[in-house]
DNA sequence: TTGCAGCGGGAATGCGCTTTCCCACACGAA
DNA sequence: TTCGTGTGGGAAAGCGCATTCCCGCTGCAA
């Protein structure tokens, strides 16, 4: 990548550096207007690029954002992706990509390599987790995060703070109101539905899933009833499955229907798509609700009853831009969750 | 962004910037072992983390590769994001990320940004077109991209070639056989499907469209059908939609059932989410395919016909990673184009 | 006419690192 | 003992740019 430098465009318009520099990249000191137009030409002529490297290293900005997910495809992320994209856009810098499947050492390599690059700030969207597994990964992210902001560094995360944490300067989390989202959620279903519930949770120790959880039991305690019983299973459209599988047989043996709640959408298409060929139709034999609303399966029948989150919303308040409103999501019910005509009596 | 430096850590250690430089950034020559462990030491202690802006200019190679996509929360976009991320990983990358909706002047901004930021490679996804309002874009797109390959980068470009790139050294494209996969779907269809077809197409001049339309009525030329009529509509779930709400009157009035091929996925659920209300089902009263085959999509219903395409290889290849195999998709007919068992007579 | 701001351009320094070149030293052969 | 030869560390020159000084010039008041 070699490409015409400041230099040599001042050299052809007969300037000195200082004044190209000037002219071309913005600076306080206007230089006069016939000059100006001389080096603008010879930056023309040149095809003149910036080298933002070197832009960077004199003045120790980068305009560089880093984000990082567990997985670019997952909807979930790509939705806040495209938030913080949108941010990034107008604050005139540009996203740094890393995808990580949500193992916190990734996480911290991750972190390490924008660091790095010198990044001004870094967006960390994914589920925090407390598990045993993740112990010494916590910690070296939180180190490195730690390192990270102590250095100037911004940092920006999604839902639940890095374990581990001291609450440096430059760190902010933006929180989203799982908890009291699920309980609204519960309250709403248990409105309707006075059968038992199930929850088809997420591992243990992932803080997204565990928060919904809660807040689910949580809201059918306020409703007056009996706490869901709660399966675990990956915390994606395979887990779901899983559990769908797990599950048909007692549904179709039991003659009450069940109220399921998947802990985010595509667990919750998972549970459908592995219950459907075993013959239970939602909802006539069972109804289910998700969370997050992705907006790829507003189209799936029938209609997923969920918890609508503003996942651009929340991307856009992560990369911190100021003018978007505090997160505030809403309950969505839908055809999944409605009780069919025919049971009606 | 302030951090500590080499020369600090060369200074602790006791030793030049030189010896410092080729211990913890990887060089042909290596210090005795008791030094460099001396160096580590030191750099550890200072928790130095190397600047790789210096590091790129020095070397003037980022280690960066930029992608260009529509819209980074398109399914279609973010599964080719996946691949670019996992061949920068291998190749121990970052990606920069640039949403540009799909206008070639905003491509060719990006272009500038990533050869401002000397990106080792660009990577182009989303669909090329030769719509007039694009021309000029399109032009200055080629400039930008021409003068970006002639300074030593790599462009890899989805689908087709950026419209009038000169086929400089570095530039290559990742050929979808969008035709081909096309005319093969038809053909299936075809051989179920004696009544009318219809295409709902993209706008005119989108390479991609145009491709897959063309192909289509090339296969049902083959399989001795007349040629589909063609609707044109939004690129998007939002243009099938439109395209299914104008199509509902026409489809309950005809006796016979209709074969629609929406150019991509989302298009035919788009068509699909409108045809539903007005009372017409699929594949009751018309069928439907799409092109794609998004993942998010496969547990809808009726499951759609459609192509799969192996995005994540396409993104791969496009940053350039060797042992990718090369794009072949396939024909998957499912539900959406069966042909109903009542009228099966 | 002299003195003093004020303005505009240029030389030079440094951002943090890689890399070339040089030099001191040790070792083996003659 | 002396001369090559190799080995390993250090000094220094950039990489491309921003920015701080500095300096010459002009315009105005005294």
């Amino acid at each position: 990548m070699a490409a015409s430098t400041l230099s040599e465009v001042a050299r052809l318009a007969g300037v000195s550096l200082a004044t190209a520099s000037r002219v071309l990249n913005g600076s306080s000191r206007k230089p006069a207007e016939d000059i100006a137009e001389r080096v603008r030409e010879a930056a023309d002529k040149l095809g003149y690029v910036p080298n933002a490297q070197a832009q960077a290293l004199a003045k120790s900005s980068s305009g560089l954002i880093g984000l990082i997910v567990h997985d670019i495809a997952d909807p979930y992320f790509s939705a806040i992706a495209r938030g913080v994209q949108e941010a990034a856009r107008q604050q005139n810098r540009m996203v740094l990509l890393a995808s990580t499947s949500g193992a916190p050492s990734d996480e911290k390599e991750a972190v390490a390599a924008f660091a790095a690059r010198r990044a001004d700030s870094i967006v960390i969207a994914g589920s925090r987790s407390v598990r045993a597994e993740d112990k010494q990964g916590n910690t070296e992210l939180a180190a490195e995060l730690d390192r990270y902001c102590r250095n100037g560094g911004h940092v920006g995360v999604v839902g639940h703070p890095v374990v581990g944490a001291s609450t440096t300067e430059g760190y902010h989390v933006v929180k989203v109101p799982n908890e009291e989202l699920a309980a609204g959620l519960a309250v709403e279903l248990a409105a309707t539905h006075d059968g038992a519930f199930l929850i088809i949770a997420g591992p243990e120790g992932l803080y997204t899933s565990d928060d919904r959880v809660r807040g689910f039991q949580r809201g059918l305690a306020d409703a007056g009833m009996p706490a869901a019983e709660v399966i675990r299973a990956g915390f994606n459209r395979a887990g779901g499955y899983e559990a769908g599988l797990a599950l048909a047989e007692r549904i179709k043996a039991s003659k009450e229907r069940l109220c399921i709640f998947a802990v985010n959408d595509v667990m919750a298409i998972g549970v459908t798509a592995a219950l459907r060929p075993e013959g239970v139709w939602i909802p006539r034999d069972a109804t289910i609700a998700g969370f997050d609303d992705i907006e790829t399966l507003r189209d799936f029948r029938p209609a997923l009853s969920t918890v609508h989150l503003p996942l651009e919303d929340i991307g856009r308040l992560a990369a911190g831009d100021p003018d978007t409103p505090p997160v505030s999501g809403a309950v969505k019910l839908r055809r999944s969750t409605e009780t069919p005509v025919e049971s009606q009596v």
